[in-house]
DNA sequence: ACTGGACTTGAACGATTGTTCAAGCTACCA
DNA sequence: TGGTAGCTTGAACAATCGTTCAAGTCCAGT
């Protein structure tokens, strides 16, 4: 055995991925986890150190997925406006039966979390910026190719739209 | 003494939507709201029965408040396009320490909430399709003025820039 | 002044929360 | 085969949750 103890590591991270998407930080209580990820308190805080600690790691999880989807657009469109364009329609017309949440999750996390769970708000917050920060490099690369003018920032918006 | 017992109900609600808004449902427990709207569980539970009764209560409170400003731009306004803008203005801009978060409040509900608290997320949605009622009205009203041309939904989603 | 009804109080309830930890299990190496 | 290191288990913890209710307070009407 070389690569897992038990559970897969990505894997339980997927489950609770999905599952603190779906149900939000507060709603999920780790009873629920322990049940979707089959593993009991000791394992979890073990590998996790807490259950903030594990929606840290589903954050990051989910952040880098979306990350992927939109390489993945990038390299199969000719520009990347056609891009930009068919990653959104792939994030919001994503199948209602297989998506956890028909809305983005670090959109949630950022309207649920308070200044309590400091931590999680600013991690949230942080790869949102990432995200916008990947969007905005898109458009300012499709302006230098005359595809748009100077509406930069307010582009960022449009990510509101995975609603 | 004719109107209120002791506590002005208004005012009771007023502020308990304004915990509500800041921190959400779940965040917000029976204690801090207790603190905040000086009341001691009995009375609460007297008056409104339950913590989905206030909070029920308090989303209506938040409508009907969005719904008086949204009357007062139309009626100091000269047309409807503008009426919508200012409403959005007011909406967007709100100085940021009076306002209890930077997102709309039924926006925030429906994003925390699943169905458990079925009753809720059916207010809170039946509130925002009243909105983007009024929104849609406004807009229909703006093409026969011959303001605006065929993208009457597309319009709806223009709600979401309250963020 | 006294009674009666309405409102308020806060201690207490059982349920559930996130978290801990001693004990058990399992797999590998000597 | 026996030992040991590390993972897993689940009962139990204190804290907090939403909620209840007997007792206390307040004031209007006689």
């Amino acid at each position: 055995m070389v690569t897992t103890t038990k559970h897969d590591r990505q894997e339980v991270i997927h489950k609770a991925t999905n599952l603190f998407w779906q149900k939000g930080f507060h709603a999920t209580s780790m009873r629920n986890l322990q049940q979707a990820i089959d593993m009991r308190p000791g394992s979890i805080y073990a590998s996790f150190g807490s259950k903030e600690g594990l929606f840290k790691e589903a954050l990051q999880c989910y952040a880098s997925a979306g990350q992927q989807r939109l390489a993945d657009c990038i390299q199969a469109s000719s520009s990347p406006l056609v891009a930009l364009k068919s990653f959104i329609t792939l994030a919001v017309i994503a199948d209602p039966e297989s998506t956890p949440s028909d809305m983005c999750m670090l959109m949630k996390t950022v309207a649920e979390l308070t200044d309590d769970n400091a931590d999680l708000l600013a991690e949230a917050k942080r790869l949102l910026s990432k995200v916008e920060d990947a969007f905005t490099a898109l458009l300012v690369q499709a302006q230098r190719n005359g595809e748009l003018d100077r509406s930069k920032d307010a582009r960022r918006l449009a990510r509101l739209l995975q609603v």
